[in-house]
DNA sequence: TACCGCTTGTGAAGGCGTGCACAAAGTCGG
DNA sequence: CCGACTTTGTGCACGCCTTCACAAGCGGTA
């Protein structure tokens, strides 16, 4: 009796189980009851300057700063101050004209709409190098983020504590994530098993993950994968440099051309 | 004589040294010499999508598979088929239609596009926790991206060895950088540092820079920044765990209504 | 209270990226 | 050699995101 959800869609329910036909109508018919879905659609984009605007902001009250005006805190985060304010509308109504934002009460309700009102603990599995890493760095804990549990497949990581948590092995992985109600999965394995690993995390009924292993997962809907490529992110800067390299050799050409051949103009087109 | 380049506008040198006026003539004018630029405007997000399919195909050269179509390439990489087509024309056509891709073409193609023809040396500051986990990954080297310097302020840590690699006092960053031709800074101290270590990663002629501190650097324009910031991937997932456990909420409710009051439609809207 | 200056919040416009749908182009079997 | 079938490459429309620009709203001041 639960409607399946399109992205950005309506959610309709009817009491005959049936999914309702598209285009509900705007003037609610008789027995119907009509909810207004709290958390709005937000760009995913502008959810994650909202994860860097809260750690900007989380500064600024160390600092003591009690109110900030969009120029500033659009400066501090590198971004548009439009952007900025268009992401707050997306939060809530919470500045003050012509004084700016009380800090304090951003945070809140930003922790709020991201979520971040409750615990997620954490799994890593693949305890290597990176593995290692991750448990042992305080700043997931500090941000709201315990890492609750740690699983390899090696016999002799088994048992020993790492950044204060014993390692178990993968096998348990049900069991330990449930007990611990883990909700966020971090895939720290090599490649070959990370597959595996994700289908093993989603009968574990974790939903949300995060991987660092090279490979593109294969995920139920209902689960949330984001990926972290290092690869990729140095490809990327790569492709940047050999632009810009591309750039300049076009333009030494050009250069080469106006003073040896005495031409009088050069045009780069795209 | 260089001539300034905003994005994607056109570079436009003149022999006087004026920059020229916009609204270059289509039809070349006498004495003009037109330079079409190789590197189009590829959006950023395609370049990402670029690398994965990179990736994907490579695996698909170790199998000895020799021909792929863009249905099973972008089943592979997790992608609609017709993106992945839209994204492969901006390197070229480079396809049979009726058969699909020679695998191996498409490598080399895509390689040249992303810069990958050439050596790009990274330097990795910051030899911690994260620091020693890159520092040990072989996947860097393996994929084009050798690490050639290891940098960190700890004397302690000065001239060991790590991953094979010596580490260097951040006082030679410059004369070490220039040596061996780093072209990719890697930050990997903590966030108090960052900024002062970009700084002089950028002095010292870096112009990509991938950084792992929380915090947003400031550089010139000509210098490119990407960040990897695990604590705002996680902020994302939990947003969408707040985002279904909202949802579901509302379906409860609204399942509550329906069995509780005899309601006959519930609809829940944006 | 009335005015002034500052900053928010948002309507509208424009640009960019995505996905559809199909013509063009090639292969393969007969 | 031809026709059927397969798959590419892309024009187009749509929707999302960004950016601009300004009315609305608030605090301070006289
Ligand atoms: N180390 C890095 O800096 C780095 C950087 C980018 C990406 N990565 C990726 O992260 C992943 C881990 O890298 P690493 O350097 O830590 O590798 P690693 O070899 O040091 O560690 C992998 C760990 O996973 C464990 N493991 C293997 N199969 C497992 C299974 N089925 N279940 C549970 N655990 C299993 C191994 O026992 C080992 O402890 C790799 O996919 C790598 O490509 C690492
Ligand atoms: N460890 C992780 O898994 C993890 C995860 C996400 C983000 N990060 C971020 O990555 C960064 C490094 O994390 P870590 O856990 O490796 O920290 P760490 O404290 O273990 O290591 C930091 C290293 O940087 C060195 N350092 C400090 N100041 C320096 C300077 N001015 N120049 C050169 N080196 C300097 C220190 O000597 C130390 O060796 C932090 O900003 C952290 O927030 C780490």
């Amino acid at each position: 009796m639960v409607a399946q959800r399109g992205e950005g869609d309506e959610v309709v329910t009817t009491a005959t189980g049936m999914p309702a036909v598209q285009g509900a109508p705007i003037v609610p018919e008789q027995d119907e009851v009509v909810v207004r879905e709290r958390a709005r659609a937000i760009p995913e984009a502008a959810v994650a300057r909202l994860a860097v605007y809260l750690r900007v902001l989380s500064g600024m009250v160390d600092q003591g700063v009690t109110t900030i005006s969009s120029e500033e805190l659009s400066a501090a985060a590198g971004v548009n101050s439009a952007k900025l304010r268009k992401d707050l509308s997306y939060v809530g109504s919470y500045g003050t004209r012509g004084v700016g934002y009380d800090v304090e009460v951003l945070v809140s309700h930003i922790e709020r709409i991201l979520g971040l009102t409750r615990k997620h603990s954490v799994a890593v599995v693949g305890i290597g190098n990176l593995g290692h890493a991750l448990a042992n760095y305080g700043g997931f804990q500090s941000r709201g983020f315990p890492v609750a549990a740690l699983f390899d497949v090696d016999e002799d990581l088994t048992g020993v504590p790492v950044g204060g948590i014993p390692v178990n092995h993968i096998d348990d992985i049900t069991a330990v994530c449930v007990e611990r109600e883990v909700s966020i999965g971090v895939i720290a394995t090599p490649p070959q098993a990370a597959q595996a690993v994700c289908d093993r995390l989603v009968s574990a009924g974790v939903q949300c993950i995060l991987n660092f292993a090279p490979v593109v997962l294969q995920v139920p809907d209902d689960v949330e994968v984001r990926k972290v490529d290092l690869a990729v992110e140095m490809q990327i800067l790569s492709f940047h440099v050999a632009r810009r390299a591309d750039e300049a050799s076009a333009e030494q050409a050009a250069n080469d051309l106006i003073n040896g051949v005495g031409v009088d103009r050069v045009v780069i087109r795209p």
